[in-house]
DNA sequence: TTTACCATACTTCCATACAAGTTGACAAGT
DNA sequence: ACTTGTCAACTTGTATGGAAGTATGGTAAA
């Protein structure tokens, strides 16, 4: 072994899950721009390992489809796939809409104590104008939905699913401002307050429809990070 | 390369997806048994090809979750993960209910026929005793939901949901009778044929649940096929 | 008989070398 | 100007050797 300086790789710990994370999370924030060309060697010399591990790594992002390796071509940062991303935020609906509507089943003073809570401190995170703390929000606050629903392991699932929307999201961050998001976020906790599981639900929808409005948009701000964007017909 | 007289494998193409594919479906049908440590050394013997393709290979089964790798220790089928099971059900419950729903909004004299004739092919399978066929047109026909609602691409993100449950399916295949899953299909389309969504969602509701059921026997049958069985409580 | 220890035979992880295919530049011929 | 062939510099795929850690079984001591 000879790492002489790596760029922040542990020498302890295995590499391949260092290297999966690291450029899992370059990738998600489109630091590595969709469409872009990687090479096993090119990562290797930046980490200063060898060509082994940043293969696998590169096995692992193929699986989840977030690179694509063309043998004895490339690999490439995959373009974000529309119709992927209308799939997963229509399952993200089907989910949601039944946790929220469980979580107004189960509801509760403190439940709805937490959710005001939240509420205020993504305001707080939109008025900063800090949106990767928006984002960890927002996140924080569907998978308090979930633990309501009493239903905590769905969430991870979820963010699997959000992936590619993540993604779009983290392009939009800058164009979008959150404040719209935050009013439908106190929308929901509103209807649950009360009760009032169809208006929970039909909170939630129109929240995460929210989605297919903004695409567009993005798409025809960049669109050659985008694939398929034909189906949007 | 020196692979003399491979096991199936063709010379031609890369070598790692053939052995992905073979050794996925080996895990999925449970001919590899939860719990069973498989070598590279050993499966590369198998199949003549040297340890790094098979490796390669694990990586992608363990990114799916199909089996564990410990270093230093060995690499073992996964157990099927109870937890997992259950919040995959959970999510595709919730799925099922919306894609039913906008299926019956988009009722149609030709969607009813197509449907009734997956049933009549069902109750062929079922009485003919032939489970691989039942499971294949089971699938389809939640796939023509899909389709009917106007989401064919869910079908796909279900299938991979569907991985834990479908090893659950392989194993208790001989055990239950497809018969009462056919009723369950029919009462779902007899609501659809009527138009009734809010029927058509509890008969969907009550077929899924139906998994529910099943689980606590089959982890009885055989345990240690099984972790986390205790999240049945 | 039981327990502690140690050698040995495993395992996966990483580095390296080579094989095989693709791409692009460039020069020769039409 | 255009086509075509060749070659060099890439790319990923596979094979192999060694490093480091773990499980196992035997042996010796209590």
């Amino acid at each position: 072994m000879q790492r002489a300086h790596a760029l922040s790789l542990s020498l302890e710990e295995a590499v391949v899950p260092q290297l999966h994370k690291i450029l899992r999370a370059r990738i998600v924030s489109c630091e590595l721009a969709p469409g872009q060309r990687i090479s096993e060697t090119e990562i290797a010399s930046t980490y200063q390992v060898s060509r082994q591990p940043v293969r696998e790594a590169f096995i692992k992002l193929a699986e989840r489809n977030l690179v694509s390796i063309r043998p004895q071509r490339g690999t490439y940062i995959r373009r974000i796939s529309v119709p992927d991303a209308l799939t997963a935020r229509f399952i993200r609906e089907a989910v949601e809409v039944d946790l929220v509507r469980r979580a107004v089943a189960r509801t509760s003073a403190q439940m709805v104590a937490t959710l005001d809570a939240q509420i205020l401190e993504q305001q707080q995170a939109a008025r900063a104008d800090d949106p990767a703390a928006f984002m960890r929000l927002d996140e924080a606050f569907h998978r308090s939905l979930a633990r309501f629903a009493d239903a905590p392991a769905v969430s991870e699932y979820l963010d699997d699913l959000n992936v590619p929307m993540n993604r779009v999201r983290s392009i939009s961050a800058r164009q979008f401002s959150p404040e719209k998001l935050v009013v439908q976020h106190a929308a929901i906790v509103d209807r649950i307050r009360h009760g009032d599981a169809d208006g929970a639900e039909a909170a939630m929808r129109a929240h995460l429809q929210e989605f297919n409005k903004d695409l567009p948009k993005i798409i025809a701000a960049c669109p050659d990070y985008f694939d398929g964007s034909e189906a949007l017909t």
